[in-house]
DNA sequence: CTGTATGATCTAAACGTTTAGGAAAACGTT
DNA sequence: AACGTTTTCCTAAACGTTTAGATCATACAG
């Protein structure tokens, strides 16, 4: 490894002054010094240690991205990968590197939490962490610059990017009652999230705006896995036909997924029988078949923004906490229809 | 942040002693002397600074995984995701942390190599690299640990992890010819990369095989991108149906996907006009209509192996370049069924 | 010619670890 | 009692940077 001090002697000056050539710092260097100092580090090729600098108390130029232990398949699933493009997006048009965290959460003690202060990082991205998740007071509390994603926390000094969530289920409700729809069934989100009760509270909005009384027995609780999902999406589709909501509002594209994977073994057809909307517009949602009606959330927008929102308040002096909202749309294709309609 | 030296007052005894304690070494300490510290270290929650510790000369404990700056959606793809996926369930298990690096390659520059030169990780992977890139070549010359995945490498100290590709367009070609198929085209991958070569030598191979000779009009030179896969797909699909192909193996999932596309746009039907091979078996597949019976190959395996293969030689005192190539399945679906069947 | 300001460079301390070598105490052997 | 060995712990240097302060030459004002 070729160090400062081999480039010092190599040009004849001192480490300060290659350092400051490095640097291009407050402190004035003879522009032929200059020249001769920059000539050497060309040829061998130099490159501060990053070690030397972090512990020097410069920056290190990293930010760390971290995915809970929840998530079972964070980079395969669709989700987190346009995230994660977005923050690498801004990271690397920043000179930053990325580093990956994933289990992360205070289950086994204080490992986590001592994880993320032994200097490797200069701040954090936290996808989808549970707002209740201790890690985010203790991390705040010692002073971490933090960026939560699809989550919200009060009181603390951090930062969110999210996607407007109670709009978005707003909307996909709104469409599916437009076309006529009047029994619609949700599956849930998780509870325990920020987008799952959010999605809940848009679905009870439209009705509630467009006067349609909300039948609570179609409301199923369930969660952002398979498994759930596909309980869940039987729940409901297994209904008796007069009884069986003839639409769906699907928390997340993963779970109409799902639905459609129930739907086809119970011989329903969709859009046919059932309406069915989902929430994300994952990659996969429009080769579905028919191709999912779902509200799209710019998910590499809000990755990159999670990514700016960090950068800016690691430049900054003084901590000012941001709070940005994604607008979403509602994407029509092919998986709704008016009821009754064959 | 709570340093050695601050553990080290707080409990009486100097920082070397520390330091044996928290590194178990081959020093013996006291017991009682190593409870009293631990439980200070327990009470401040101490953990060791890693920039200090490289500086040291110690591993960092960190992976470098880069993906070529050709690839422009590389976590939305879900080719890199289960890879990725892989490596960080390697990567955590065994205490190492992952380090994110894209739009590698020379491109301006030495930039990028010194970026691997900077005392951040203690070995790379890189994923899909182009073989000629020089990159590889000037980092194994530094001494730099690396594991080539999907990329294969000759006289270089590198390991490489890969997937059977000659075999698995084999069994694809073969299960089409075997069907009956007797105009098979191909749409083909990257020709500087080492798959697409290879996964053209399979296809030819089996034809070989069962005696029925290569159509060399059918051959279609494509790339692993959407723009190169449509244009290569409608220059298949829109040959009179006399000269069109009756089978088409597509060099990857992606593709066969814009092979989908086409069809649909064209009016042929999947798989009554066209039989279609894919190959990867991403995530989609099987949610593509038809089902797409595509080569398995074990992305995340290969990921884990890659990360394995790593850690290993990085423990090891002299490096020993390793070779992994993974066996891969022939996934049966909807999309393919003898010729002339209506 | 002296005093002072300016500009270019250097010296050396500091960051938080690890570890070779040494010191002190305790113990065993003759 | 003298000596060697072992156990336990400490001192201090080193890793590669950054940067405050010192130094030295030069230029300029009086």
């Amino acid at each position: 490894m070729v160090t400062l001090k081999q480039i010092a002697r190599a040009s004849g000056v001192s480490t300060a002054t290659v350092s400051y050539v490095v640097n291009d710092g407050p402190r004035r260097v003879l522009p032929e010094t200059r020249e001769r100092v920059l000539k050497v580090i060309q040829e061998l090729n130099y490159r501060p240690n990053v070690a030397a600098q972090g512990l020097r108390g410069k920056r290190t130029n990293t930010f760390g991205v971290a995915f809970p232990h929840i998530v079972t398949e964070p980079f395969d699933n669709v989700y987190f990968g346009p995230i994660l493009a977005g923050i690498v997006d801004v990271a690397t048009a920043r000179r930053q590197m990325t580093m990956l965290f994933t289990g992360i959460s205070l289950e086994d003690g204080d490992v986590n939490l001592s994880l993320f202060c032994d200097g490797r990082c200069d701040g954090f991205i936290f996808v989808a962490i549970p707002a209740k998740d201790p890690l985010i007071e203790k991390l705040s509390r010692r002073g971490a610059k933090m960026v939560l994603v699809g989550t919200q926390v009060q009181g603390l000094p951090v930062s969110t990017v999210d996607s407007d969530n109670v709009e978005g289920a707003r909307q996909a409700t709104l469409h599916l009652l437009d076309l006529g729809h009047r029994r619609i069934g949700i599956i849930q989100g998780n509870c325990d999230s920020t987008s799952g009760p959010e999605r809940t509270l848009g679905f009870r909005l439209a009705h509630q705006e467009r006067g349609v009384p909300v039948d609570e027995s179609l409301l199923i609780p369930s969660r952002y896995q398979d498994d759930a999902a596909y309980l869940s999406s039987y729940r409901l589709l297994s209904m008796p036909p007069d009884r069986r909501p003839t639409a769906i509002f699907a928390a997340q594209d993963s779970i109409a997924r799902m639905a459609y994977t129930v739907a086809s073994e119970l011989g329903i057809r969709i859009p046919e029988d059932v309406s069915l909307v989902g929430f994300d517009d994952v990659a996969y949602a429009r080769h579905l078949s028919p191709p999912l009606t779902t509200v799209r959330q710019p998910l590499r927008e809000i990755g990159a923004e999670a990514a700016t929102v960090l950068f800016n308040s690691l430049e900054a002096d003084a901590f000012e906490p941001v709070r940005k909202i994604f607008q979403v749309d509602l994407i029509e294709r092919a998986s709704c229809r008016p009821p009754g309609l064959t």
